[in-house]
DNA sequence: AGGATATATTTTGTATGCAAAATGAAAGAA
DNA sequence: TTCTTTCATTTTGCATACAAAATATATCCT
């Protein structure tokens, strides 16, 4: 009988969990959520994107995203424009404020980074990295 | 300026996300989703056990179990019962239809985990599997 | 016994994550 | 131009995840 704590599912949801919170106190007293951080870092390296493209870069679902970003607005983060080409898409643009919060959220994203690799060594730290990405690029098929 | 991508909250998520996918795919045809996969697998080593004691042994957040339990029962895989010697507690039983359907619910997630894991070789999966371990026991400080 | 305390579970509120439907706007075809 | 189709985003509905409050039951102390 396989064991539930030997499971890809298990032990990725539950490290997962972990490195998430550890993101989400580090990053809780500047209000920002550890999704919040990685849309304002998506958004830093290429402004006024839209949020087609955002979601794509992000890997992040639409309906996703379209919550995050009224989060964000709401909380002065972001703001929101219809494209004057296509009034369709929305264009996205950092607010002052989290431009000035920018070198402080850097910190705080490298330290919390820093902490949840603590346990391994440099080469360690590339090969788990590989292998996410390689997890993360599952060519996933109907068959076995 | 860090790079998203490289960013380990990031590689984690993502690799998560799509291997939960994966598994929640190949559970579909039997209603379960994956996190009901879990506490399926942890009940039918322990039958009896209670909420709190599953939720520790799962790592699940309390709250979190009671929808999810709550889900499960009505859904017919489990059934709950006040513990006898003391009624604050579950009791929590398979139910004949769990019991049966075992067998093929181990085939697929064998399978699911198969194909999760099928871009490494065995050396490189127990070293995944060591790392994501490490990753989920991090002793979160205060300080850096 | 009676009241404070502790413990197990549930409820509530908020934030993802995703499928499917709805909305709104552009583009193409008759 | 008008109708259809297509595309971007939002909305809705449901399933985790978790903090904090509420509820229910045990236990402990006097």
């Amino acid at each position: 009988m396989p064991d539930y704590r030997d499971c890809i599912l298990f032990l990725l949801s539950k490290a997962n969990q972990r490195v998430y919170r550890e993101f989400k106190r580090r990053l809780h007293p500047t209000g920002l959520t550890p999704v919040h951080l990685l849309v304002l870092c998506a958004l830093l390296e290429e402004e006024g994107c839209s949020a087609g493209e955002l979601g794509k870069r992000l890997m992040l679902d639409g309906a996703t995203l379209s919550g995050v970003l009224e989060r964000m607005e709401e909380a002065g983060w972001v703001v929101k424009a219809p494209a004057q080409a296509d009034r369709r898409m929305l264009r996205l643009n950092l607010t002052p404020k989290a431009r000035e919060a920018v070198p402080e959220i850097m910190r705080l994203m490298e330290r919390a980074n820093e902490e949840s690799l603590a346990p391994f060594r440099l080469e360690e730290r590339l090969l788990l990295k590989r292998m996410l990405r390689d997890l993360q690029s599952l060519d996933l098929e109907d068959g076995i």
